[in-house]
DNA sequence: TCACGTCAAGCAGAT
DNA sequence: ATCTGCTTGACGTGA
């Protein structure tokens, strides 16, 4: 069990998501940009190693425009010793990578435009997981799209269109349930043809499932996750009290937190905390997960 | 220095 | 029709 949070940390003074608009792109703004985003990556990723926090959600914003026409610059070759330098060291600190694209990205989208440019971005986020020299145990994170109102139809879809990605981007693709269209029993459909992961997202779920127990759905999805996958990966966030359902709490939940764990069972699970105030509520959890006997601290 | 309109991209649901 | 939210507001012009 490791616990991450994702793209920023607040404690820091730097952002590994700096990005800028596209009509003020450059070769020098964006090899300035790219510049400082890999900085601070390192930074984060020295700041969370040092708190015990060995799972972290790099920012789509890392390489801006990376996936657009307009980009002319090899960034793969031009930053390929940093790369390769923070691609180390996570895997000598034994540490967990996902990314999450973006709303844009919708693989089963009716549009033909739409699909090709996911797949692009796609591609972009797989060669940068590439570029870092990590395994496929490091995933790529994405809902399974739009619905159009005909579920059977658009989930084909979803299924069809993966045929057209290329190996690299297969191998690390994860489904995450979403909280209103596709629920984890959907992904688990699309996970049983496909044979690709299913990412838990604990308040998603909360928000849209059919009944079952939280004890059945954690053991369905982890028997999607194989060896060369890594140990499963869920997405956590509690209910911001009093705001508006969906919304992510502010700050953890200790209490809610805890029996979450032990609402696990014996599964082992990677945790992202997608909570607004970052690595300040995964230090609390790293607190909290301390006594786990499945939580993987360096001592 | 600050206010604030806008930003590559999609979709669903609320208003 | 238009707005809001999504994983994260931040960029950049104009005063």
């Amino acid at each position: 069990m490791k616990i991450g949070y994702p793209c920023i940390n607040r404690t820091l003074p730097c952002r590994g998501n700096k990005t800028f608009r596209l009509a003020s792109y450059s070769k020098d703004r964006f090899i300035d940009t790219v510049s400082n985003n890999l900085d601070c990556l390192q930074q984060i990723l020295s700041f969370n190693l040092d708190h015990n926090i060995l799972f972290f959600r790099i920012s789509s914003d890392i390489i801006p425009f990376a996936s657009h026409p307009v980009l002319s610059i090899d960034w793969n070759l031009l930053f390929n010793d940093r790369l390769q330098e923070t691609g180390r060291f996570i895997k000598e600190n034994n540490m967990r990578i996902s990314m999450h694209p973006d709303q844009f990205i919708v693989l089963n989208s009716k549009r033909k435009e739409v699909v090709q440019r996911s797949i692009q971005e796609l591609m972009y986020h797989a060669s940068f997981l590439d570029s870092l020299g990590l395994d496929y145990s490091s995933k790529i994170q994405l809902h399974v799209g739009g619905v159009y109102g005909e579920k059977e139809k658009s989930m084909n879809r979803f299924v069809n269109n993966f045929d057209l990605l290329p190996r690299s981007v297969k191998k690390r693709l994860v489904i995450e349930n979403d909280d209103r269209s596709y629920t984890a029993y959907d992904c688990l459909k699309i996970s049983k043809q496909l044979h690709i992961p299913v990412l838990f997202d604990v308040l998603h779920h909360q928000i849209n499932k059919l009944d079952e127990s939280i004890e059945t759905i954690f053991r369905l999805v982890a028997e999607t996750w194989k060896n060369r996958d890594g140990i499963p990966m869920v997405d956590y966030s509690s209910q911001e009290q009093n705001e508006k359902t969906g919304k992510h709490a502010t700050h953890i939940n200790p209490n809610d937190f805890t029996n979450f764990l032990r609402s696990l069972n014996s599964i082992d699970m990677d945790i992202m905390l997608e909570i607004k105030d970052k690595e300040k509520s995964a230090l609390e959890a790293v607190s909290l997960a301390k006594n786990d006997s499945r939580f993987i601290h360096i001592s």
